[in-house]
DNA sequence: ACGAGATACTTGCCAAAATCAAATAATTGA
DNA sequence: TCAATTATTTGATTTTGGCAAGTATCTCGT
């Protein structure tokens, strides 16, 4: 990465910052109404949406002093918006929850704060709300802590626009981790018609992994002849890596073949692979033979991988 | 705009402002030990940007009460940081400006948010830079005042993955919008998979709109014989739309087409496709045949469409 | 040119917000 | 068991920031 475009990188990042320093500030002005502070709403937010906390989850999860803390905890017990158990496990904590009052005090807050972002939402052209939610969601996912587990990947059949996907996330992964050209990408766009517009239900099928409701990887398993099915299309976007889904898609792959009464499982892969091929091995499957071609752009090493079932 | 699918906008706007909240504290924690409040630290920092400012200014831009900033300026001034010069046109302003110590305590204090920041974005893997300042310029463009619309969509041709988009956004789009099955994904996969297979790159071209460094939207002129040429799924995203960016990529098509010496400009539609026949219309085509059929799940009205060059 | 408002600040007053330091009580680990 | 750690509380204090009244200047309509 070049200093100049790293440096650029910083001030843009700062400048949104600044920006959005000043919206924050304008959408919280409803809190200036309001009975609660700035940090009271948003341990009251935390009160809200974790039902059974001490006042440490709070107290770390938002960075606020303990001292202060305690002091808008006691003014909550005061106002009598939450209730106070002692803890069984540690009594030096109290376990803190809202009481009825509590949770209609929150639901103004709430309610005027939706009622803020949906105005905002409202002012924007049509479609641009998508967009900001997109953006904000790719913010969200670069910076989010990553030692948050990340939440379960789910395994579904395609939807419209996910042989697409496909598509796109093997043309462009490939061009930018292995320098395949475009006959590599025109490749998967073949196959994906033709699976789309003539597949057998009953014996082929594609499965999409799926992450935060997006697509995040993907897996095709086609007749190759009537004893023999084969996998196709393997992919796990970076956004979906560290996660084993694609042992899991293998798998799922596997389970289909011998409900459908396949006798083997074949796939074509490159040897420059590399995480792919350790999927397939520990699936099952061996190597039965290797053949150097050219294609795509590249020199590649062609493998036929098998697995009985 | 679906009611839910709004309420989860609002959610999700919500959500990344509790996030980004959250950041900007921690990013700010370095505040803590320079003398300046967040306040001040603001401040000082319009004041480094603009040489000559008024109180007025900085305290709208930033939202402040007069005289809490009044007081800021006067803390300032006693320490020696800027300089206050009656302003001649107007004698109740006056001019402020930093001092060379000013500019020292400014610096320091750029500095150490510069380098926060750099920490921030070193610790992201590679190209999540890019991608975090992408998502953060689309906050700022949706989210800025309307007065700088600046709507830098641009045409360019495609890259890897783009087909993919292409076919994906296709499949989409025209199952929720009009309830179209999978074949025409799969007749879009067909078409994009022939077209970077074999396309004649002295007269058949394909142009994507990016808006944000992300397509939006699409065409394809191709060769339909000799004389005539075809353009083929013309597309604009949701997220593109109100920008005569249809009218744009067409437009596009027809001097290329006119430059490759095409005599003319044929193209299948559908009568359902309002917009696109609009756009057709605006650009010169004129209907030249209508056909029913049944295709995609749907019975539709083929429409054939041309312009003389 | 004049006066009624508006504008740009300043000042005094004050309450809320936040920090610091020290104290207390319970828990953990050696 | 005892020292170290942790969760919370309390007191003292500072900082932050809002409000209102006041002053000087400017603008605009007549």
């Amino acid at each position: 990465m070049s200093e100049p475009d790293f440096d650029d990188q910083i001030a843009a990042v700062r400048a949104f910052n600044r920006f959005y320093t000043r919206k924050l500030g304008v959408l919280d002005q409803q809190l200036l109404k309001s009975p609660f502070s700035l940090s009271e709403a948003r341990v009251l937010y935390e009160l809200a949406h974790r039902e059974d906390a001490a006042a440490r989850d709070i107290g770390t999860e938002l960075g606020l002093d303990p001292g202060y803390l305690s002091r808008i905890v006691q003014k909550f017990d005061d106002d009598g918006l939450i209730t106070r158990k002692p803890l069984a496990t540690d009594r030096r904590q109290t376990r803190l929850g809202l009481t009825a009052k509590g949770r209609q005090a929150f639901a103004r807050l709430d309610r005027s704060s939706h009622d803020e972002v949906a105005a905002m939402l409202a002012a924007l052209p049509g479609g641009c709300g998508r967009r900001l939610v997109q953006a904000m969601a790719a913010i969200e996912r670069l910076l989010g802590t990553p030692g948050t587990p990340a939440p379960p990947a789910i395994l579904r059949g395609p939807r419209p626009g996910d042989m697409g996907w496909v598509v796109q996330s093997h043309g462009a992964l490939y061009a930018s981790e292995y320098g395949f050209d475009s006959s590599f990408e025109a490749l998967v766009a073949e196959i994906a018609a033709k699976f789309l517009a003539s597949f057998d239900a009953s014996r082929e099928r594609c499965w999409i992994a799926e992450l935060d409701g997006a697509p995040v990887g993907s897996v095709f398993l086609v007749r190759h002849s009537d004893d023999v099915a084969k996998l196709r299309l393997l992919l796990v976007d970076p956004a979906g890596r560290g996660q084993r889904l694609g042992a899991r898609l293998v798998d799922e792959c596997i389970s289909f073949a011998r409900a459908c009464g396949y006798r083997r499982i074949t796939l074509w892969t490159q040897s420059i692979l590399i995480a792919a091929r350790k999927i397939y091995q520990d699936a099952g499957f061996v190597l039965v033979a290797t053949e150097p071609h050219r294609s795509f752009g590249q020199s590649l090493i062609g493998e036929t991988w098998e697995r009985e079932l």
